[in-house]
This record gives C-alpha cells, sequence and structure tokens, in this order.
DNA sequence: CAATATATTGATCAGTGTTTAATTTTGTGA
DNA sequence: TCACAAAATTAAACACTGATCAATATATTG
C-alpha cells in the first residue's frame, strides 16, 4: 500500500484539479469534496492532502483554473477598438463565459477563505491579469500620467459586470432580466457619462494650463 | 427529555435566528452549523430541525432577516430629491450597511441553495422590496408608461453596486480600492449617461409625435 | 381524567476535513 | 548489487457535519 508510479506528481495535480472541475460544472461547489475528487481519480484522500495543502487549496487552484480559461477567451480580442465597442466584445464574451459554466464560475465567488488566511499573490495576480484586459479596452480615453484612473474606472466596469454576473446567475435579483441587456445599459450609460466627464477634465486642464 | 414550556415556538425561532446571526456576524458562514446553533440556544439539534425545514431553510431566514435589516435603513431616506442625490445617499447607506457587517452580508451570496431548489417567494419579495427602494430614487426621471424602463435601470444600478461591495468584500479585487469611491464614480458616470440618453429619447419622441 | 397531539431528546447514519502511523515503492550512493 | 533514505500511498482514527427516527415526556383537548 503505497508508491503506485501511475502518475507523476503533475499528472496527478492535472487529474485532481480536472476532477473537481468536473464535479463542479455538474453540481457546483456544494458536490464537491477531498474525497470524491480522491475516489473519482482512483487513489484515496492521503494523496489528495499529498498534493494540496487543505481542501481550500485544491478549490483556489480550480477556481485559479477558472481564471484561467476566462482570461483564454478575453485575451484573444482585438481592443484597439473605440472603448465602447471594445467594451461590448469584452462583455459579450464574459457573458457567453459565466453562461456557459454559470457553476464554475459561481464557485469563484461562493468560495471564501477563512478569516485571517488572504488569497495567495499568484491567485491575485491572475484577478490583476483579467483586470489590465478591461484597462486595455479603455486605454484610448486615457492619457499619459493617467494611469491611476484608468485603473479606478477599470476596476469600477469589472465591478458591475460582475454584479450583473452575479445576481443573474445565483438567481438573485429575482424575476430574471437579461443579463446581457443589462450589461448593454451599463455600458451605453456609463461609457456615455464617462466620456463626458473625461472631455470636460480636459477642457479644464487645457484652461488651466492656457491660464 | 421533551416538552419544555420554556419558550414558545416564536420565541425558539427568534433565539436560534439571532444565535445564527451572532456567529455568522462574527466567524462567518463557515463557522455556522445546526448543532452550534442549537447549542447556543441551550437545545438540540432536533429543536432545530422541528423550527426549520432544513439547514438551507435556516440559512434563507436569516438571510431574509439581513435583507430585512438592510431595508430598514434604507426605506427611512428623504428620496424626493434630485435622483443623482437620492442615489448618493442610498449607496453612502448601502456601504455603511455592507461595512458595518460584512460577514453578515456576505453570507447572502455565499450561500448557494442546490441544484433544483429555488429561492421562497418570501425571500424574492424582499429582494424586490430593496429594488423598488432604488426605483423610488429613480423616479423623477420616468414618466407614466416607462416603468419597465424605471426597473430596468433599477436593476443594472442595484447589480453594479452590488458587484462594487461584492468584489470589495471579499476582497476579490486584489488591491483594494476603497469602495465609496468606486461607488462615486459608478453613479456619476452612469447617472450622467442615463440622463442624456433619457433626454435623447424624449427628444426623439416629441419629434414622433410632431410628425 | 383519558386520549391525543406536540416538543424534545439521544442515538444513529453516512458523510465531511484533517492527521498520523504504517507500509510500500522509488531513487541514490557506496 | 545492496543498503539506506526519501517519497508516496494507504487505512484508520478523530471530531465534526446534516439529517432521521424511535422513544419519551409534557401540554392540550375532549
Amino acid at each position: 500500500m503505497a508508491r503506485r508510479s501511475d502518475h507523476s506528481r503533475e499528472e496527478l495535480h492535472e487529474m485532481a484539479l480536472e476532477a473537481a472541475r468536473d464535479i463542479v460544472e455538474s453540481e457546483g461547489l456544494r458536490g464537491l469534496s477531498a474525497r470524491r475528487v480522491a475516489r473519482d481519480m482512483g487513489y484515496t484522500i492521503g494523496t489528495i492532502y499529498n498534493l494540496f495543502d487543505d481542501f481550500d487549496d485544491l478549490i483556489l487552484h480550480m477556481n485559479g483554473r477558472t481564471l484561467d480559461a476566462l482570461h483564454g477567451t478575453l485575451v484573444i480580442l482585438h481592443l484597439d477598438q473605440e472603448p465602447r465597442k471594445a467594451l461590448g466584445d469584452l462583455a459579450e464574451r464574459y457573458l457567453q463565459f459565466t453562461g456557459g459554466s454559470p457553476k464554475l464560475w459561481n464557485a469563484l465567488f461562493e468560495h471564501q477563505l477563512p478569516d485571517g488566511r488572504e488569497r495567495p499573490v499568484w491567485h491575485e495576480e491572475k484577478i490583476l491579469r483579467l483586470l489590465r484586459i478591461v484597462e486595455q479596452a479603455l486605454a484610448p480615453l486615457f492619457g499619459p500620467g493617467e494611469e491611476e484612473a484608468r485603473l479606478h474606472t477599470a476596476r469600477v466596469m469589472w465591478s458591475s459586470l460582475h454584479g450583473i454576473c452575479s445576481l443573474e446567475s445565483s438567481n438573485n435579483m429575482a424575476v430574471t432580466e437579461s443579463a446581457a441587456r443589462m450589461v448593454e445599459t451599463l455600458l451605453t450609460c456609463f461609457m456615455g457619462g464617462l466620456q463626458y466627464r473625461l472631455q470636460k477634465n480636459q477642457l479644464l486642464n487645457k484652461k488651466s494650463i492656457e491660464q
């Protein structure tokens, strides 16, 4: 009862995360358990604890893969267009992803680390990488020296998008309405107000330079 | 081992939900268990199952109280002002609430019902009641016959607000930024674009009437 | 006062995350 | 080639979980 050379450590890692993804995809985070993952990959629970620090770590890695997949579908877009159009494309893909595997996406936010424990850096980086894509789409609206404002705006945009998908997918909104339509309204209104605001600021800046 | 007339059924219900709130408030949903609630109120688990259908039902009721409390702090606001100001007040209170008891608020979205089971009507109604407050704040912008647009806009607004608070409170945003500032940006930009959009529509309507 | 209905308990079941000692295999150095 | 160390895997245990159920004790009703 020990060391089987059936699979390498990397293969086992892969198998575990695949099994976890399959379970969550079909049954949600509720259906996930360390023992179930082990059983599905033909090992016992001890092997899971040899591969991961604990159950949270496993979920964190599984969610990391979801973030990777989302990034994969977004990063191939051509965002060097007018921002409204770029964000529209981005949002469309985003909705496609969250709608396509809602339980997997939901697990991203259902899972909360215990009190004192903070998200590992590599996981935060995966989120920041997504944010950077939104920043890219917004880039034409901001000049040099306005990086902070650009990041801030990307965050607001991203959070709002998330909110719409979140309430939609968890049916938390009561009387479900097409998330696509809501996102459309968000983009149109937000971008309208944003561009007006930025133009006004630029005018103010010019004036203050002229003075 | 049986019927104690220490408390009425209503009192027990109350005690259970209070115990649950206290636990979640200090330790989050992770710390909550049916046995713990029972112990904290001086009973055994069977009594919990006499009061609630199951553990989900207990959480649903606890979350219902959270929604009630949120409603309570929002409903006393005077929203018959200009919409931007009304929404600002609303958002301020909302942020105050979510920031004040983040774990309680988080439980609202961490908890997901199992696959086939849908949210009970009374719970949906509590959410709709909150949405109606947002609608109230937006009311001056919409005329009669535009109720659908008003509800739609309220939903977008509410979801976006939720998204910002959600990512903030779960630290899911990486590099935490003041939620208050993000909400401010959201309101300003969204409302700016919205008013422009509505004015344009009104002009279009007038023109089509004049024709 | 008897009968019925209800509340409460303890025990039980299958399942959970986590740890640990024991066991087996692999890889390494002599 | 062989002993030895390192690593992987297991089964068993622990304390917990949600859920169910028969037994029991009280309250209410007729």
